[in-house]
DNA sequence: GACTTGACTAGAC
DNA sequence: AGTCTAGCCAAGT
């Protein structure tokens, strides 16, 4: 299996996330076939390069309930605003995940054999 | 190969 | 609902 790093898989994945759909960290590992690798993938999010971050919706991904973590930036102040105009759901300071929440719209549509 | 760090998660207070 | 602790994973040093 190409090991290209988490990132390039996790930037792929991210990368086919419908607008105005989120999804979580936890959920996006487990696509890579990284069940626990939530952290991973918030690890690979974080080596986000500004030239990957302006084709990859790194927007989408937000924590578990739909909670945008506090990187310590104006990050999740951006975050939050561009879910806001991509037609997304706020119930307070969390998304309304249950309602924007990948319902299987990410499905891999690479070959089946992976 | 061991230690440290971090955009995580679930459970307890 | 907010805060703390412990557990997990991958990459960097």
């Amino acid at each position: 299996m190409r090991d290209d790093g988490l990132f390039a898989r996790v930037y792929a994945l991210v990368r086919r996330i419908p607008r105005g759909r989120v999804a979580t960290y936890g959920q996006v590992a487990a696509m890579l076939g990284v069940a626990r690798g939530a952290r991973a993938v918030g690890w690979a999010l974080r080596a986000l390069p500004e030239d990957e971050a302006a084709r990859v919706p790194w927007h989408r991904v937000v924590g578990t309930g739909g909670r945008i973590s506090p990187r310590g930036g104006p990050g999740p102040e951006i975050q939050r605003r561009r879910l806001r105009a991509e037609g997304v759901s706020f119930r307070g300071t969390h998304v309304d995940i249950g309602r924007h929440g990948l319902h299987g719209s990410v499905t891999r549509s690479r070959g089946a054999s992976d």
